[in-house]
RNA sequence: CGGGGCGUAGCGCAGCCUGGUAGCGCACCUGCCUUGGGCGCAGGGGGUCGUAGGUUCAAAUCCUAUCGCCCCGACCA
């Protein structure tokens, strides 16, 4: 049995000042878990025993679909050169050397250890499907570390890879996952979105993010309570409500106006006392990403016009345009293709690209010289069919009216490049959608053929021809089930977690231990409850109670019995945590009263 | 990477401006007391003031460098 004055569980009355979120505060708080530096995290006791509950369901339900694999943390060079990650990853892949000065890494992820397996290994169609999983740490050097738990340099992800013959099988491997994945999440007691995800630049087909709403997460999901809608930031659309536009003026054609001083939008719209969404905002960047062999940095110019009160979305427009880094321009930049300074930047005397042009890099068409001032213009879709509007002349304290798209000026592409806002229509059903923050706890990804192809994997088909296998990843952060249950149920007092994951179900709190009877009554209720196959800790301490009860509301364990006074009349308190409930229940049948409320932990 | 803040006892903080033997609350230890919401009394232990260098008779305090941690930003030209 386990008594709370023998245990490590080191509970403080202040969090650290540094602390910001409320899943920080209080793993900190009850003892779960201490920082040994930024993003790098020990568990105690309290903490293991919850992480350890949630790999359990973890591994029960994949199980039921995959097999588990241990890969190791570290690994060389080449296996990530093999991918084209070793380049890739940048800054973000911690990296060290050994004694013979070769290259290693600690694993970021495992597409390519799982893969190089798979290369060596899979022969034939016959030994497809499969479904390998594993439950590992992983590192990742974030650039910024915050939120406790939540973003890490190190932490545990259960990562799963599916290989299979075609796109069918692929689907089948995804869906199965999808399942699994709502049996775990339901199992610990979160109440999750399923979201449309960014699929990222590489092809991928289909990617679905699972998320728990939180003020403390740092993605944004777009959903629609009506339909039924999600999707996260870089991927949601909305229908956009028609404009007003302003009434053509002279000869219609665009004309240039003296606007001294006027280099925002805001002025802009007050100086032509007209809304933003009559100006033509203009973003200009140079896209960057790393040549093929990885020794330098290809750049071209992406120039973005949306509306003006429109945000651009950048991982839309890098996508867009295949490249892994935005940069704004600089002013010699801004000055050679637009001629012009910032501030009365404008869509007019620019030479777009062709549209067959749109993500083609320097390097790989260096055969075809082309007019230096050529940039990629993209219009996003809410510009589109507008007309009489407002942009920068490329010209100091000056702007054009009566500006059309499309007879003023052309682009390359026309494409969705912005965010979504907060009330614009559902793309669905029309409702007004919601944005919250999230934060992301499982991630399922139809991979396709990216790191099957680049790594030669291949078996043989039916008919003996070599094929590659179609390949799917699925995510789980561990610890961020946690943070994202307590985050979901917490007050002023300390957290409540679901019993499924609580690193105890109950606490058997006995009001004064000195007093003998209490003490072996509560003993025997701690015995019995155990006996009963619930995870129970005994609060033993020769503590007033109220520090007693005070370290109970803190430390999440969802039910408490007290034995106190009215032992005498043969009945305990217990109490719900989440709602502060009390109930009274005889001695002789608290066990039949847990049987009840909870399942067995064993 | 840019900007800001902070490093003084396990935790939370004061002291620094104006240099002169390092303090408070909580926690911890001992004893007494108390026992339904972080109780009371008495006594006690614990700090290279992040690190290195400099100025000075004297540095937690002033100067320089460096390391660490936290926050904001890295879309709206």
């Amino acid at each position: 049995m386990h008594r709370w004055s023998q245990l490590f569980i080191p509970t403080l009355r202040e969090a650290p000042a540094d602390a910001e979120v409320a899943s920080h505060k209080f793993l900190v708080r009850a003892g779960y878990v201490r920082q040994l530096a930024a993003g790098i995290y020990s568990y105690l006791f309290l903490g293991q025993r919850s992480f350890h509950k949630i790999m359990n369901i973890v591994r029960e339900e994949m199980d039921k679909i995959g097999q588990e694999f241990f890969l190791p943390a570290l690994h060389p060079r080449e296996v990530w050169e093999a991918s084209g990650r070793w380049t890739v990853m940048g800054d973000n892949m911690f990296r060290l050397k050994d004694r013979k000065g070769a290259d290693l890494c600690l694993g970021m992820t495992h597409e390519e250890i799982m893969t190089e397996i798979a290369r060596k290994e899979l022969r034939s169609y016959k030994q497809l499907p499969q479904i390998w999983y594993q439950i590992q740490t992983k590192f990742r050097d974030e650039p910024r570390p915050k939120s406790g738990l939540l973003r890490v340099r190190q932490f545990t992800m259960k990562d799963a890879y599916s290989f299979d013959i075609d796109a069918a099988g692929l689907d089948v491997s995804y869906q199965k996952h999808r399942k699994v994945y709502c049996d775990i999440f339901e199992r610990c007691g979160l109440k999750y979105v399923v979201i449309d995800a960014h699929s990222g630049a590489m092809g991928g087909s289909q990617s679905e993010e699972f998320m728990v709403r939180t003020p403390a997460g740092e993605d944004l999901v777009v959903s629609c309570e009506k339909c039924g809608y999600a999707a996260n930031m870089e991927k949601a659309t909305s229908k956009l409500a028609p404009v007003e536009e302003l009434p053509a003026e002279g000869d219609g054609k665009p004309f240039e106006v003296h606007t001294p001083g006027m280099a925002s939008i805001a002025d802009i719209a007050a100086f032509f006392k007209m809304s933003p969404k009559n100006d033509i905002k203009t973003v200009a960047y140079m896209a960057q990403k790393p040549s093929e062999d990885g020794s330098k940095t290809l750049e071209v110019p992406v120039i973005a016009f949306l509306r003006g009160d429109h945000m651009v979305n950048e991982t839309k427009l890098l996508t867009l345009v295949k490249g892994s880094e935005l940069r704004p321009m600089q002013a010699e930049e801004l000055e050679k293709y637009f001629q012009g300074p910032a501030g009365y930047l404008g869509p007019i005397g620019l030479v777009p690209a062709a549209k067959e042009q749109l993500g083609t890099w320097p390097d790989a068409k260096k055969q075809a010289p082309q007019n230096p001032r050529v940039v990629q213009v993209i219009l996003d879709f809410g510009l589109e069919g507008r007309q009489n509007m407002v942009c920068g002349a490329n010209k100091l304290d000056y702007h054009f009216k009566n500006v059309t798209p499309g007879r003023d000026f052309q682009w390359t592409v026309a494409a969705d490049i912005r965010n979504v806002e907060a009330g614009e229509a559902c793309p669905k059903c029309g409702t007004g959608l919601r944005i919250d923050t999230a934060v992301e706890i499982g991630h399922i990804f139809k991979l396709g053929y990216k790191y099957s192809e680049s790594m030669g994997a291949r078996v043989l088909d039916k008919n003996g021809k070599e094929v590659t296998p179609i390949m799917g990843s699925y995510g789980i952060g561990i610890e961020r089930i946690l943070t994202a249950a307590i985050e979901q149920s917490n007050d002023e007092n300390g957290f409540w977690l679901p019993p499924s994951i609580a690193p105890f179900a109950i606490v058997v709190t006995p009001t004064n231990v000195s007093d003998e009877n209490l003490l072996k009554t509560a003993e025997k209720i701690a015995q019995d409850l155990e006996k009963a196959g619930f995870d129970v800790l005994l609060d033993d301490r020769d503590e007033r109670p109220g520090v007693k009860f005070k370290d109970a509301d803190l430390v999440g364990i969802p039910y408490r019995v007290t034995v106190g006074k009215k032992v005498t009349e043969g009945t305990v308190e217990v109490v719900l945590r989440s709602t502060r409930t009390m109930q009274d229940v005889s001695i002789s049948a608290i066990v039949e009263h847990f049987q009840k409320v909870l399942s067995p932990s064993r």
